[in-house]
DNA sequence: AATTTCCCCAACCGCGAAGTT
DNA sequence: TAACTTCGCGGTTGGGGAAAT
């Protein structure tokens, strides 16, 4: 099964589209519609390829597309759907009205995951980064006090944790494993998921002057799994399906919207790799899936109702005297970077656990 | 004012899935 | 059922404008 060129590349245009191609493929569109992208551009008169056609049609041309600024909103959307869907850009923006995938992945790359970075919270994961847990000198006191740790309750965050990075911290702090040249040699690689997570522990197994201070970002790799799916949390790709698919003579998303998803979603997932809370608690944490997946049009944008939204669980300009309530406010919703920041550092918003003394670290 | 660096985003590329012959 | 075609998705690139020097 040969993967055939996408279009015959002789003669045909690239790089940004005129005025005139444009108009030339929205009256084409407007007049027979579209269908057959392979033949279209030449029956629209076009020197492109189809697909650059199609291309240019959804992400730019579609009359439904929303443009400007994204809202606190929709941004919160794209960061609760991407915490759930991982890079399933369409299906994302299936839930955005008027935003294409394009644009979404281009936001979350630009904006949203950089100041994700920058708040310490890995966009893969949307859990807090590890390495900005300074595990070498927990490792090294706990060797240090030769005590049996329990490095779980030792971080108070098992949750945030990789198991397989709790097995391995786990396995450090062992009687048996108390000497680290020992430790050095006996690090079962098979445990390793990948090169990938190879890296993720290499600082684990390093002296502790070579143990990096800077944040890296980390891979991802969670549960020995690689793939994008991975991450998200549903053990069931069908859940999953289930959740993002849409009929296949969808056309209003609004419609759409107002349907109930599968009730598997709602009674029976639970999104356990979520559990690390940005939002202030698990248990807000759990309303917050348990309405995003059950109740889409509120998830959408109807913050009024008052079981549900952001602005009942983040202290965000949702809650701000300025009601965030449909699309068309979406560009009244728009703030500064440092708007955003600040509305981001809400979702950091973790508490350290009582019994995790930071004091047995220093 | 000129040059360099940084950043954004429209567009491209490659791949896999689905559809067709 | 295999071969081929078409479509859609996600990752990546590079042109151009903005910001910094």
């Amino acid at each position: 099964m040969g993967r055939s060129p996408c279009c015959d590349k002789n003669g045909l245009k690239k790089g940004p589209w005129t005025q005139e191609e444009d108009q030339k493929l929205i009256d084409y569109i407007q007049k027979h519609g579209y269908g057959n992208w392979r033949t279209l551009p030449k029956n629209a008169g076009l020197q492109r390829c189809g697909k650059s056609c199609r291309l240019r049609w959804t992400n730019y041309l579609r009359p439904d597309i929303k443009r400007g600024k994204f809202s606190f909103e929709e941004e919160e959307t794209i960061i609760q759907l991407h915490g759930v869907l991982g890079n399933k850009w369409s299906a994302i923006a299936a839930r955005l009205p008027g935003r294409t995938d394009n644009e979404i992945k281009n936001y979350w790359n630009t904006h949203i995951r950089k100041r994700l970075l920058r708040m310490g919270i890995d966009p893969f994961t949307h859990s807090p980064r590890l390495d900005l847990l300074d595990l070498s000198s927990i490792l090294s006191s706990s060797l240090y006090h030769q005590s049996q740790m329990n490095i779980s309750r030792l971080l108070g965050v098992n949750s945030l944790l990789n198991p397989e990075l709790l097995k391995l911290a786990t396995s450090f702090v062992s009687p048996q494993n108390q000497n680290q040249k020992f430790l050095l040699n006996n690090v079962d690689h098979s445990q390793l998921c990948s090169s990938q997570l190879q890296n993720q522990y290499q600082p684990l197994v390093q002296s502790k002057q070579d143990l990096p201070t800077q944040v890296q970002e980390l891979p991802v790799c969670t549960s020995l799994n690689t793939s994008p799916s991975s991450i998200n949390p549903f053990s069931n790709e069908a859940q999953l399906v289930n959740m993002v698919q849409f009929p296949s003579n969808f056309s209003d998303l609004n419609d759409w919207q107002g349907n109930a998803l599968p009730s598997n979603l709602t009674e029976d997932y639970v999104p356990e790799p979520l559990n690390y809370d940005y939002y202030g608690s698990n248990r807000h944490h759990q309303t917050i899936m348990d309405h995003s997946l059950s109740e889409t049009s509120n998830f959408q944008s109807n913050n009024t109702n008052p079981s549900f939204g952001f602005a009942s669980v983040l202290s965000t300009p949702s809650s701000s005297p300025t009601p965030l309530n449909s699309n068309s406010t979406y560009n009244n919703g728009c703030g500064t970077e440092d708007e955003r920041d600040s509305y981001c550092s809400n979702l950091l918003n973790f508490e350290i656990p009582d019994f995790l003394d930071v004091n047995d670290f220093m």
